[in-house]
DNA sequence: AAGTGGTCTAGACCACTTC
DNA sequence: AAGTGGTCTAGACCACTTT
């Protein structure tokens, strides 16, 4: 109770949204109309209608008013910890030379220093996804931080870079697993897995990381979701 | 130019944080301090403030100030468009009867009548990806509209439901192909593909509609981006 | 008590669209 | 010209936090 009017605004209006008594492309009333309808100003009133235009249910046309807008069901939301349920165990953290795909990630000359750090996620005591973690390797790097296992791949960078300005890309995609890491994981070599790719980005779009995590058939699915209330 | 002063306001609080000026976790001046310094009102640099905090830069904590934010690492957002380049073919439009994935999915018993619509998508005339869309079937229901291609999923339910109140949940798994579809893409029978699994939901759960699509090896990776500018 | 963010008012003027 | 949204002012009072 002691609900803010512009709360009260809001909901009677994403209610009505939601219950169809604005039809998908038709307007809502004029923002002096509904000033008047709720005894305000128009300030209050843009505050209500600012955050449904924020939520994606309207959007404003200026001289024209307010109209209702179509769901987006193209763009996809979904949530990706590293550290779930579950426990993860190091496997490796040294010195190689980049491959080919990892060069070319990181936009590195192939066969330069990088350090790797691999793990193999478990759940319930089987394994369930072997990730690998490539840094182009500096001198004087502080590799103790590397070995920590519950912090995220782009933490690592908050010590050199600016945090605000690291973006994270990812790929999902298939491919044939190497040997090693299917043993590690239980499955018979060859097989196809589901591999994320994540390229950690630094400003416009350096790449100063690169990680590869496959996931085993028994990791579960990823879920994504779309339309209104995805986020 | 002519920028409007909550631009450059906006703007410049932007830039000072992306540059690393304010450190994470760290409060920004206060409002009245920024009303003096820009000489405006609070209500303009309010503005200003909540554009950082919906883009997640900042964070209010009333009667303590506005915090910069860690970039979300977590979240990715990614696009998927059924009609993108490259061509679709209508494979099958009929009437099924639900196999216990299907039935599980639009939670109906199992063995229900269901409108199945199956579809080929060929990039470069070279099929990448073959999609099932499963509908619960009802005695006067439009088909002629099922058999339009470049419709969205969600879309197909526009006129039954209102289309705010539609949401649609997906899961990224790999599994084994069936013959037919492996033959379909041209694949030898029994690879691992990914699968994208779509349930349209419709109000707070109940599930309209079911897409399972099939993602030949050479579809190309799904990209989706974190952090700051992801949206 | 003083400082912070949160809500709200009653105006003003501007830019765009429609008639 | 009239109606619409977009920006902005100069105040007011409230709720929360710190000293």
């Amino acid at each position: 109770m002691a609900e803010h009017l512009y709360q009260t605004i809001t909901d009677d209006l994403r209610k009505a949204i939601l219950d169809g008594r604005f039809a998908e492309g038709s307007t809502l009333p004029s923002e002096n109309e509904l000033a008047t309808r709720y005894t305000t100003t128009r300030v209050t009133i843009r505050k209500s209608l600012q955050t449904l235009a924020h939520e994606q249910l309207i959007e404003a046309r200026q001289g024209k008013g307010y109209f209702v807008m179509p769901p987006p069901h193209r763009r996809f939301t979904f949530q990706l910890d590293e550290a779930q349920s579950g426990s993860i165990r190091l496997r490796q953290v040294n010195m190689q030379l980049a491959s080919a795909e990892v060069a070319q990630k990181l936009q590195l000359p192939e066969g330069s220093p990088v350090v790797v750090t691999r793990r193999l996620f478990y759940r319930d005591q089987t394994p369930i996804s072997f990730e690998e973690k490539f840094i182009p390797f500096e001198p004087r790097m502080p590799t103790i931080e590397l070995e920590l296992n519950y912090v995220e791949f782009p933490a690592l960078f908050a010590g050199r870079y600016v945090p605000m300005t690291i973006r994270t890309m990812m790929e999902l995609d298939t491919t044939e697993a190497p040997e090693d890491i299917c043993s590690e994981l239980g499955l018979e070599p060859g097989v196809r897995l589901m591999v994320l790719r994540r390229t950690v980005l630094q400003g416009q779009n350096r790449p100063i990381g690169f990680g590869r995590q496959y996931l085993a058939p028994n990791y579960g699915p990823i879920t994504a979701m779309s339309g209104y209330g995805a986020r």
